[in-house]
RNA sequence: GCUGGGUUCGUAUAACGGUUAGUACUCAAGAUUCUCAAUCUUGCAAUAGGAGUUCGAUUCUCCUACCCAGUACCA
């Protein structure tokens, strides 16, 4: 999520600018190979409508030769090697840097050391003195130690006692002493690489970076980047930088990691990822969320446009992002807030496109779902009114759209017009003991379908032959008189059903009054007897869709099985 | 530890020296309804603490506390 956002930032400030979002693959770290990392990122941008201006081909492939569209590859800096050792040799010849031959275990023995004795190593103007690198070491050992060891690297000559100046578009001017600073690494022998600092610089030069938009992890190498482009005479076209605050776990403390969304049930990757091994890391595309709806979300996690204007779209963004309203401190992600924005977007989507998507959860689920009634025709198709077939779960794409039109409003995901309300696809065969005891009739309410995955949905998926409670039935088949549920489904059976929902809840309920039943007790035994559960539709939308002949049906069943 | 960054309702944020400190999410209550949602109305709730500058500080300065990052031959 962190790096989505980042990129987001950069590619609305390219766009606001009339400039290009270019994507570079920093993979200078050969033994943090991840395989199919790259591929992710790309489909994770591009799912997200980031789509880079050069880097990546049409296919989303990273460019590897130079054309007219991607003057600059290759994007990979892997591939990039050639380029490199040249300007860390450059900076050595000009007294900017030098050969270090110090090995890794040497060093980290030394980090040791001083920690013991409550101190710590820093490779710096007062330690270089003491160790082995090219301003210790004569001439000739110098270059025999380059020609017979292969683990030397080239590290940056910090200077002594110099203050950085520097200007971050977000965090204003902020200055640092060079002796706070350590030598820094740049190349390292051992794979032919370099560190990030110098090919980030290297590139972004050469690449014609205008602005760097990144993570706030960056902040306390900004000096160096500075003094690097000092060094190598680049300051008249040095990027102006934006260190961008991290993102914060929901609850307590520390920056926002996998195990987090795993606990919290949200997910912290844009796409579902696997890792080697074998661990799953969920996706917002996968959980259901619109693009839109992520990219908006991310978006506000620290920044806003000083409006009440909430939602907007990516071309609203582009218009007023502006960096100067990106917050300073650190974003809390609230997984809240999320699924109100994703309840927003699915709200601003018609019918037919909200259709498109529920059609395949719905396959899913063992349903047939046909473009036309006369599709169905071959399948042996008897369809009700409004195009469904309960025995032979056979719908047209039409009763679907009917759905959705009516269940759109209390779904968050487009998959939980299917979670809400299976029951105008499904017929009951079980019934919800604790939607019996709940509802009007005792004093406890259902949960919230909202917040939680509904778990009376599950009645219709796992449990189909689970028995019902004995006394459950008896309390709501005796006590409340529901047989009048039997009765007021007679009287709809008798009534004309394609007047439309609301004239059939009309009439029902003058009926119910005409004969004195009680009016709640009535409607909620015909809702259970009719979808299981004690909450829900209305009883007029209800039947309006499943007809005369699931309603007669339902209600039998249902008087049979809770009688 | 050191260096840098940060700190407004539970959360995201607004107010860029003068406001009854606003908005959204969440939560609560009411209206509505056959139920549950939705919707509408109302409500709860914050300037980390302390000095200073100023006629006046959320806003500027300093100190303290707390949080975050960096301190790798990782990015």
């Amino acid at each position: 999520m962190g790096g989505v956002r980042t990129a987001l930032y950069n590619y609305l400030y390219a766009k606001q600018h009339g400039g290009d979002f270019i994507i570079r693959i920093e993979d200078t770290d050969s033994n943090r190979f991840v395989e199919g990392a790259e591929q992710y990122i790309i489909e994770a941008l591009n799912w997200c409508g980031i789509i880079p201006d050069e880097g990546v081909d049409a296919n989303g492939k990273v460019v590897e030769t130079p054309s007219a569209k991607h003057p600059h590859a290759p994007y990979r800096q892997s591939q990039r090697r050639a380029i490199y050792r040249k300007y860390a040799e450059d900076l050595i010849a000009a007294g900017y840097a030098y050969y270090a031959f110090d090995s890794a275990e040497e060093l980290s023995a030394k980090r040791a050391e001083a920690e013991a004795s409550g101190q710590t190593f820093i490779y710096n103007q007062t330690t270089r003195q003491q160790l082995r690198n090219s301003l210790t070491l004569s001439e000739e050992e110098t270059k025999r130690l380059l020609e017979e060891t292969t683990d030397w690297t080239i590290r940056f000559k910090m200077p002594e006692n110099h203050i950085v100046k520097m200007d971050d578009l977000i965090r204003g001017h902020i200055e640092v002493n060079t002796d706070t600073l350590d030598d820094k690494v740049l190349w390292k022998r051992a794979d032919e690489l370099p560190t990030y600092h110098l090919a980030n610089i290297v590139d972004d030069h050469l690449m014609e970076i205008s602005e760097v938009i990144r993570g706030e992890e960056w902040l306390p190498s900004l000096p160096l980047h500075y003094m690097l482009y000092k060094a190598f005479g680049w300051e008249d076209t040095m990027p102006r930088f934006a260190h961008l605050s991290l993102l914060l776990k929901p609850d307590g403390k520390g920056k926002l990691s996998k195990r987090d969304g795993d606990k919290m049930g949200f997910p912290v990757f844009p796409l579902k990822w696997v890792n080697k091994e074998g661990e799953v890391s969920r996706g917002y595309r996968e959980d259901g969320y619109f693009p839109e709806a992520f990219v908006n979300l991310l978006a506000f996690l620290g920044w806003n446009p000083g409006t009440e204007q909430e939602i907007f779209s990516m071309e609203e963004l582009i218009g007023a992002f502006s960096l100067e309203r990106v917050v300073k401190a650190g974003a809390r992600f609230n997984p809240e807030k999320a699924r109100w924005y994703n309840r927003e977007y699915l709200r601003m989507k018609t019918d037919d496109e909200l259709t498109d998507i529920l059609v395949p959860v719905l396959e899913g689920h063992g349903l047939n779902i046909v473009d036309c009634p006369k599709c169905a025709l071959t399948a042996g198709a008897e369809f009700n009114s409004k195009g469904a077939d309960f025995e032979k779960h056979i719908y047209t794409r039409d009763y679907v759209k009917e759905v959705v039109a009516l269940v759109k409003e209390r779904a968050t995901f487009v998959a939980d017009i299917w979670t809400i309300a299976p029951y105008l696809f499904i017929s009951p065969k079980e019934f919800d003991a604790f939607g019996i005891k709940a509802g009007t009739w005792l004093d406890t309410k259902p949960a919230d379908p909202r917040r939680q995955p509904d778990p009376r949905a599950k009645v219709y998926d796992d449990t189909l032959t689970a028995p019902f409670l004995a006394k459950d039935a008896d309390k709501f088949w005796k006590d409340e008189n529901p047989s009048l549920a039997k009765d007021a489904a007679s009287f709809l059976c008798q009534s004309d059903l394609s007047i439309g929902s609301e004239a059939i809840a009309e009439a029902l309920e003058e009926h119910i009054k005409a004969n004195e039943w009680p009016m709640g007790k009535v409607m909620n035994c015909l809702r259970l007897s009719l979808t299981g559960a004690a909450s829900g539709l209305g009883i007029g939308e209800i039947v309006s869709l499943i007809g005369k002949k699931e309603l007669g049906e339902r209600v039998e069943f249902a008087a049979q099985r809770l009688g």
